[in-house]
DNA sequence: ATAATAATGTGATTTAAATAGCATAAGGAG
DNA sequence: CTCCTTATGCTATTTAAATCACATTATTAT
């Protein structure tokens, strides 16, 4: 059947990505085939949702066998775009900065970190990875125009998380993941994925003092 | 009006998460009341909804003035279970770990770091962060269970956060935060929520690149 | 060759979540 | 003091997501 992008939930969306980690995984594992009960249940979710949730896209089984584990593959990424190269920068390299520039995972997915920005003069004109310079974040604009960046991962300390980000919507960023921790308002036109590690526990806390309670 | 546990919508949990740290936000900024409407456009939501997230948990604002910041969030911080000291262990010492180990925010929310694990001999011993000493994983089992830990967050590298979060279930840890974008299977009884960076890059690449398409 | 089995993909149905609409209350204006 | 405005919280309705049920097909067993 044929959708709409509007007729695609965006949860659906979501759990393509967990898909994509658990097969890249069984992949390593040299997994050929997989049916939808067995991902599912990888997943933490049904059958029914996940051949569902492919369904939106096109058809990528085969009855009786299951899902090609490469096969399935190339296809989310071409669901989420992520079959072409991608070019990304990191804004604030401290710790955090630091861990995900070495974070492996971005490569195989066609994520290439181009520039490194921050404020601290004795790191600017560094090179911590291959081919990649600390670069003052004055810089930031024509880098990021000149070198079409779409993509920014916002890793400065919260105080100035507002600020930078305004700085990459104005230089034309498209996509800010926010691993500040701090909430920033950009306009519409720029795209926020928040990540909060704090969440993560608030949400154990939840969830684990819940347990036991009458269902 | 009285709800169970189970009629709560988990993504109103998630939500609540969401306003907390917009509240966090506002408290800084001295705002002492703000209304379901202004939260619910720092949120990316709706007024209703905000409304209704709350009232699964009681009555928290006042007709006419809107929510008082300062209680709201004393409220939140009851309802997911963090208004106690809750103690956390980090478990893989690397670039991830110990950006986790020095990032804000978790002390706010009454999480406390009470130790961090790896194998590396070079840094076992050492303390990092005051009171805070880097231990052999081998000593994980007794330390989790002699101070009754029950949060863990998981920064090893990839090929093995299997083996490392089955460690974990069998010291009796209760929640695992999976930072390391590696799917991880645990009994049932030990919860997980996994935190994969590179998925904020898939989703952001597959909206932009949706954008523009009919709605 | 035929039957049994195991799987996908999808229209129909059910369930859950979001939204609309309204009663109510607090505060301010006249 | 009464009316108007603003905002909450709740019930009713609508919309969206999840699940059910089944037709279909590929493979294996007899």
């Amino acid at each position: 059947m044929k959708y709409n992008y509007s007729d695609i939930p965006e949860i659906t969306v979501r759990r393509l990505s967990v898909y994509f980690h658990i097969l890249k995984c069984l992949k390593d594992n040299n997994v050929e085939f997989i049916s939808s009960k067995q991902l599912a249940s990888l997943a933490h979710t049904n059958a029914v949702s996940v051949r569902k949730d492919f369904s939106y896209f096109g058809e990528f089984g085969k009855k009786h066998i299951g899902y090609n584990v490469n096969y399935l593959m190339k296809s989310i990424m071409k669901i989420l775009n992520i079959s072409k190269k991608n070019s990304y920068i990191i804004v604030g390299y401290g710790n955090l900065g630091t861990a995900i520039s070495f974070f492996p995972g971005f490569k195989d997915e066609n994520f290439f970190l181009k520039g490194i920005f921050d404020i601290k003069e004795e790191i600017i004109g560094k090179e911590p990875i291959e081919g990649v310079k600390v670069m003052h974040i004055d810089e930031l604009n024509d880098f990021v125009k000149e070198n079409r960046i779409k993509f920014a991962i916002l890793s400065t300390p919260m105080n100035v998380a507002q600020v930078v980000s305004e700085k990459l919507a104005k230089a034309g960023i498209k996509g800010i993941l926010n691993m500040t921790g701090r909430h920033i308002r950009v306009p519409e036109k720029t795209l926020v994925f928040d990540i909060n590690i704090v969440t993560g526990l608030e949400w154990l806390s939840y969830f684990i003092s819940k347990k036991g309670d009458k269902k």
